[in-house]
DNA sequence: TGTGAAATAATTTTT
DNA sequence: TTATTTCACA
């Protein structure tokens, strides 16, 4: 039967199914049909080729991704195992081949993996350690500095290596350094070092990397344009040497590049794999030509891309409509009465519809119109599950369960619920346990010897330590759902939750209500059933899997969101500059964040099947501040045949290209000076400088001053009214609020 | 230790 | 606008 699918494909696919050996890139424009290329791929490698399924790899970035395909091929191949196929994600596929052999460089085998909140915690805690105050160092920017140097491989040490002579990032190096050191104290690793340290093991441990590359004969990688440097060399390193590898993917939807995703991996996958087969996918099945025209001539105006042109057999269809409204609320009231109008004369159903938009912000006005009309909606992004307070509080009871060494957890419940620790207490704690270089626990279970501490304290933390050793001891015993019950019961987590009437705490026990069915399914579905495989499948996954959504309703989603996904009908709100493409893209003297914005553009647009709606207002109130609007410059770009404007007036909006440039020009103009006259007022709140020959300008990063008490130094950092000053002979000191006489030395 | 006012910052997001 | 975090004070 496999036969018959291959007949079933065009040229092209086939090209793309049929080329097993060696190295193949498939460009695969939106609508292509890739996943079922993949799929019938897997299937041709099995039925066809006598390939093994475990010698099978197929990387996708999410779960639903890797549980679609995992499907589609057991539909393929009707019933063959599939289970020793490796189909999953690039963070799930390091963790399991961490768990298997992370020991032999250094880490605990038993490791929990940290999401963002436990990495902003740890950062915070370095900082403390460091004496650097967090509003110098901004724990985010921090954070995203460390990301984007494990994106790219780079060690603490190359880090500092690279940014020799840059002050500022060669203390954000040293907050690095200690980051990883903790992280490996507390036996956790973070989502990046998930694929930084199975990297790491491959290269010291050839052995280990040989035992996989013999394991993976024929490798697919799905969204390749999305995929980080980290994240190239790992597959590189399993590819070399038999060089069966086979990637997907489609430059003109990279939109992650924000987080560590590196476009050129894919444009220059020719020059790292010999003689490279090209494959393009250009014939669309999704959407109608009118949409696909609109789609082609934006994403024309990109410079850095492979050319690629998608095509129909469809009809021509509808013209792209294009609506300005007065305001936000009225933008939101011509989307309720589009949706209610065509539901009710041209058949359509809720689910039909999606509206899309850049930033969730403007979901509101939406939300609110499609209230008022009484139309149904999912609405996807804002609080995931897992972050929820109550859901991460027991989790860190799990995890110190687990893992006694993940201060992190342990911090986060040592007084939760309430139980008599306070702050100065842990305070003590955590500096004996930094003295004596072991672990909070390890403190607390010798709290005894620790005579600073009230007995009071003491007697609260003794009855801690054995409220968790209990509920250790249900671990051997219990499965995890009945250990969750078991820790929401005992702590008397549920019982604080009770005592809050309000409808909050109702909230709440729902939601770890719906936690231990979660657990109940893990239970019912793997074959793992313990606790370490829980967490992991728990830190692995945002959302619990929701098989429930058939109901009737319109999407409502940002467009990052949207991709992979289709609708027939696909309403673009927020057509204006400074919304799509965001303000932050134009005023960057990066002109590759427009060509992203463009992406997204392209991207938005070629959700659509049939028809394709762009709204825009005269006036956005956004954050509170309402501005008069352009209309965006992508509206400008789309060929006049293929729109149809439902108002004139929207013309005056729109500008020339030549116009759109002047006007960036401008803007970038502006915000340079606006950034320089806030640091500079600010810095005026807080320093004088006695120095007549110097301006309050000179007191910015790198600057050298000299302090009447500390002498001198350098200024490493500024923000709001304090400046950090990294002194020669007293180390980092932030000056707040103070009225100091600075000299600038020149 | 807990509360409420005041300050502040606000793309995009999966793992 | 609004969600979050900080800070002063009881």
């Amino acid at each position: 039967m496999i036969l018959d699918i291959l007949d079933k494909l065009n040229p092209a696919q086939r090209e793309a199914v049929e080329n097993t050996e060696g190295a193949v890139l498939i460009l695969a424009g939106a609508g292509s049909g890739k996943t079922r290329v993949l799929t019938t791929r897997i299937g041709h490698l099995m039925e066809n080729k006598g390939v093994k399924a475990e010698n099978i790899l197929a990387i996708t970035f999410t779960n639903k991704a890797a549980n679609e395909m995992r499907e589609r091929v057991e539909e393929t191949l009707e019933g063959t195992d599939t289970k020793e196929m490796w189909i999953t994600t690039f963070h799930s596929c390091c963790v399991r081949i961490l768990r298997k052999s992370i020991n032999k460089i250094g880490y605990n085998r038993s490791f929990v993996i940290y999401d963002s909140a436990d990495q902003v915690t740890l950062v915070k805690d370095c900082l403390r350690e460091l004496n650097l105050s967090d509003k110098a160092f901004d724990p985010k920017v921090i954070l995203s500095a460390i990301s984007n140097a494990k994106d790219k491989l780079y060690s603490p040490k190359k880090f500092i290596q690279l940014n020799e002579g840059d002050i500022t990032k060669t203390k954000i190096g040293e907050i690095y350094a200690l980051y990883q050191d903790r992280l490996k104290r507390n036996s956790a690793l973070d989502f990046d070092d998930l694929i930084m340290k199975t990297v790491e093991l491959f290269k010291e441990h050839p052995e280990v990397l040989d035992f996989y590359r013999n394991k993976f004969r024929y490798i697919m990688v799905d969204e390749y344009q999305d995929t980080s440097k980290a994240q190239y060399e790992l597959i590189k390193l399993l590819a070399k040497q038999h060089q069966n590898i086979c990637v997907v993917g489609d430059d003109d939807q990279s939109i992650y590049g924000w987080r560590g995703a590196d476009i050129r991996n894919i444009l220059e996958f020719e020059r790292d794999y010999d003689n490279v087969r090209i494959v393009k996918l250009e014939q669309n099945y999704r959407s109608t030509q009118v949409i696909l025209d609109a789609a082609n001539h934006v994403i024309s105006n990109n410079i850095e891309r492979k050319r690629k042109k998608l095509w129909s057999e469809q009809k021509e269809g509808q013209l792209i409509k294009i609506q300005l409204d007065e305001n936000e609320i009225e933008e939101g009231d011509f989307i309720s009465n589009t949706i209610s109008y065509m539901r009710r004369y041209e058949g359509r159903d809720y689910k039909d519809f999606a509206v899309l938009y850049r930033a969730n912000a403007q979901a509101r006005s939406i939300e609110d119109s499609l209230n008022r009309n009484g139309i149904p909606y999912n609405i996807y992004g804002g609080i995931k599950f897992y972050e929820r307070k109550e859901i991460k509080d027991i989790i860190a009871y799990l995890r110190v369960l687990q893992n006694p060494q993940d201060d992190i957890s342990l911090k986060r419940i040592i007084n939760v619920p309430r139980r008599g620790i306070g702050l100065r207490t842990i305070e003590k704690i955590e500096d004996r346990a930094s003295l004596k270089e072991e672990s909070l626990y390890s403190v607390l279970i010798d709290i005894e010897d620790n005579s600073d501490i009230s007995r009071k304290a003491r007697a609260s933390i003794s009855e801690f330590v054995d409220l968790m050793s209990t509920l250790r001891s249900f671990t051997d015993v219990y499965s995890v759902s009945q250990v969750i019950e078991k820790v929401l019961d005992v702590t008397g987590y549920i019982d604080e939750l009770e005592k809050e009437k309000n409808g909050e705490g109702e909230d709440r026990i729902e939601n770890l209500k719906e936690f231990i069915s979660v657990a109940l399914e893990f239970e019912s579905s793997n074959e793992d059933k313990s606790l370490e495989s829980f967490l992991t499948n728990v830190a692995l996954s945002a959302e619990p899997s929701n098989e429930e959504e058939e109901e009737d309703r319109v999407s409502l989603m940002t467009i990052h969101s949207s991709k992979g996904l289709e609708f027939p009908v696909v309403f673009l709100a927020g057509m204006e500059e400074k919304i799509f493409p965001i303000a932050r893209a134009i005023s960057s003297m990066n002109d590759s964040e427009i060509e992203e914005e463009r992406r997204l553009c392209y991207v938005g647009i070629t959700r659509a099947k049939e028809e394709l709606f762009l709204t825009l207002t005269r006036k956005r109130t956004l954050y509170g501040r309402t501005n008069p609007s352009i209309a965006s410059r992508f509206i400008e770009e789309l060929p006049e045949e293929c729109i149809e404007r439902l108002n004139k007036e929207q013309k005056e909006l729109t500008y020339s290209k030549a116009n759109y440039n002047m006007l960036d020009k401008y803007t970038k103009k502006y915000m340079n000076n606006m950034n320089k006259v806030q640091v500079a007022q600010k810095a005026k709140a807080t320093i004088k400088s006695s120095n007549a020959e110097s301006s309050i300008d000179d007191i910015k990063l790198g600057a050298k001053v000299h302090h009447p008490k500390f002498g001198l130094g350098t200024v490493v950092a500024l923000k709001g009214p304090d400046v950090t000053i990294a002194f020669d002979n007293q180390g980092i000191k932030t000056i707040n609020k103070e009225y100091t006489t600075l000299d600038i030395v020149k």
